[in-house]
RNA sequence: GGCGGAGUAGCUCAGUGGUAGAGCAGGGGACUCAUAAGCCCUUGGUCGGUGGUUCAAAUCCGCCCUCCGCUACCA
């Protein structure tokens, strides 16, 4: 539940794993719904903690929908083979030595649960947390279950050493190298007062903490947040219930995370799995923030918040997406405004792409009878196969490394490059000396509009993972057949049909010119 | 405090030794297929400050200023 989706980071996700290369892929998002303060507010609302999580995973859901965010499955740590999974994972540490009863202690609100010493403020009256000033804070020594990262520092060290890509960017590994190497301490995997938790699998004998009815043993305590949350991916790979699928879809290609628990996961996760004897993830992608004019971060509070169901009212789902990871930079921090996505939509997206297309939809339909042109193959025909060769060898090499906003400015500079073609050859100057009976004009017609034809076929798939609901429009203007589900699967290899001329040879009729992206009226779009 | 990053046109940023760049925004023009879109041209910056190295510095070095990230159990 802290950990819900953010436009950037699940949008981001969404098309990460879009089968360019037609691998198969599994894509999961997911809510952390374990805490002490979930229970807190449930209780303030007098529901049950299930009920409340259950309320707020359907606004989640709803958000994802909204986006077109399709994951193969929405994960909740609340589900009965994630709680099999985390169990499992405490046992194997157990049996491998790496976890043992210690001693955690801490400021406590009675509200809240354990907090952290930067959040408790010294007062006349004793220490308090801010959110409930009125409540003093006690200090508390609660016997834990804590697991042996310190083991795994030269281990860890090594990794990030021997494998440089396996958390990026760059920056941020070596933030992570960096704490490594000041020395790392044990951690507490277990909470002995909460009740709203995965129980604790193992008692304080060692032995399991299962009664034979299989209810567990209250004295034995939760699972706390580190080896119930984390555990998410594994159960989402397979794990255990399922060695089959496990095996194949683990270790992940990757994991995209926000920049607040990137040590959880590039330090942590990585010991627990080798604990477990399980290998690490291959990647771990750390993305920033968006952040509200003056770089604040947006929260309700602060009423800078940008609201999901407003964005997609404005902009629709794809100009959402778009956007978003246009404007944002996915390896960091960036500031965004209402006006500059306003702006970014109406030059990108209506102007420069939804025009670009109309233009040639318009044309080709007008000077041809519908007849779809096609496009020239010889090498060195066509100065936009040139074009596009480079702008997608660009765009799938910036997709590779997860620059989403410098993978789509590359296919953006084809968009140019195809509008600037428009204007050279003039296909209205060749139509008209075409009518007039120039035969020469009426080839060189067909063969400009049957390249612009090419082109947009061409931008609407390979953009299809940041506009998939534009992708199936735009080909059917252009009588081309779409394939792909809203999620890209279900057609071909898509880097195949991305290939100048993959098409040649088929017949098709233009449909009637409909604006892509109708253009938006800075006024009259609400902030 | 320690480690790291950033400060370049109104905005977002690229640019690691050789006469300052892009996109957007602003201004002008020619055209007209198109979502008054596209195309062409253009205004605009003593490249945070300062001292130094060099024939030459946004780019290298010193110092200073400002901002940001990491510096463990809220996640």
């Amino acid at each position: 539940m802290t950990a819900g989706p953010t436009p950037s980071w699940a949008v981001g996700c969404s098309l990460l794993p879009s089968p360019f290369k037609g691998d198969e892929t599994r894509f999961l998002t997911g809510t952390d719904e374990h805490s002490v303060n979930i229970a807190q507010r449930a209780a303030e609302d007098g529901i049950s903690p299930k009920a409340f999580v259950d309320e707020k995973v359907g606004l989640f859901i709803a958000a994802e929908d909204a986006l077109s965010i399709s994951p193969d499955r929405f994960i909740r740590t609340t589900d009965p083979d994630h709680v099999r999974a985390a169990q499992e994972m405490v046992r194997r540490a157990h049996a491998n030595g790496d976890i043992y009863l210690g001693t955690y202690e801490g400021w406590y609100c009675p509200n809240e649960g354990f907090r952290n010493a930067t959040d408790v403020t010294e007062t006349a009256r004793g220490t308090i947390c801010p959110n409930h000033p009125e409540v003093p804070l006690q200090w508390l020594t609660e016997k834990n279950w804590f697991f042996r990262l310190s083991a795994y520092q030269e281990r860890l060290e090594r990794w990030f050493l021997d494998n440089p890509g396996a958390v990026q960017p760059d920056y941020r590994r070596n933030e992570m190298l960096g704490f490594i190497r000041q020395g790392l301490e044990d951690f507490s995997i277990s909470r002995a007062g909460a009740t709203w938790g995965i129980p604790f699998p193992i008692g304080e004998d060692g032995q399991t903490a299962q009664r034979e009815d299989g209810s567990w043993d209250a004295e034995a305590g939760t699972i706390y947040v580190w080896y119930d949350a984390l555990i998410n991916y594994i159960t989402g790979a397979g794990f255990p219930d399922d060695p089959e699928a496990f095996a194949r879809w683990w270790p992940a290609d990757l994991h995209v995370i926000g920049k607040d628990i990137a040590r959880f996961h590039t330090v942590f996760w990585p010991a627990m799995l080798w604990s477990a004897g399980l290998e690490a993830p291959s990647k771990v992608w750390i993305h920033g923030w968006l952040l509200a004019a003056g770089g604040e971060r947006m929260s309700k509070s602060r009423g800078n918040f940008m609201d999901p169901v407003d964005f997609v009212a404005a902009f629709g789902a794809d100009g959402a997406r778009y956007v978003t990871l246009r404007e944002v930079a996915f390896d960091r921090d960036t500031e965004v405004s209402w006006d500059a996505f306003v702006r970014r939509y109406n030059a990108d997206l209506a102007n420069d792409f939804g025009n670009l297309v109309n233009r040639t939809v318009s044309m080709a339909g007008r000077y041809l009878d519908g007849e779809r042109p096609a496009p020239r193959t010889e090498p060195g025909s066509s100065p936009l196969a040139h074009d596009w060769a480079a702008a997608l060898a660009a765009y799938c090499e910036r997709l590779e490394a997860c620059l989403l906003h410098d993978a789509l400015a590359s296919l953006w500079e084809f968009v140019g490059a195809a509008n600037r073609f428009v204007d050279a050859e003039q296909p209205w100057s060749l139509a008209k000396a075409a009518k007039a009976g120039d035969l020469e004009a009426a080839d060189r017609l067909r063969d400009v509009l049957g390249d612009l034809v090419e082109a947009c076929r061409l931008l609407g798939l390979a953009a299809a993972p940041f506009l998939p609901n534009t992708a199936p429009r735009l080909l059917a203007q252009l009588g081309h057949e779409y394939a792909y589900a809203a999620d890209g699967k279900g057609g071909p290899a898509l880097l195949d049909e991305l290939s100048w001329g993959a098409r040649l040879g088929e017949a098709g009729r233009l449909a009637a010119p409909e604006p892509l992206f109708p253009r938006l009226d800075v006024e009259s779009v609400e902030g």
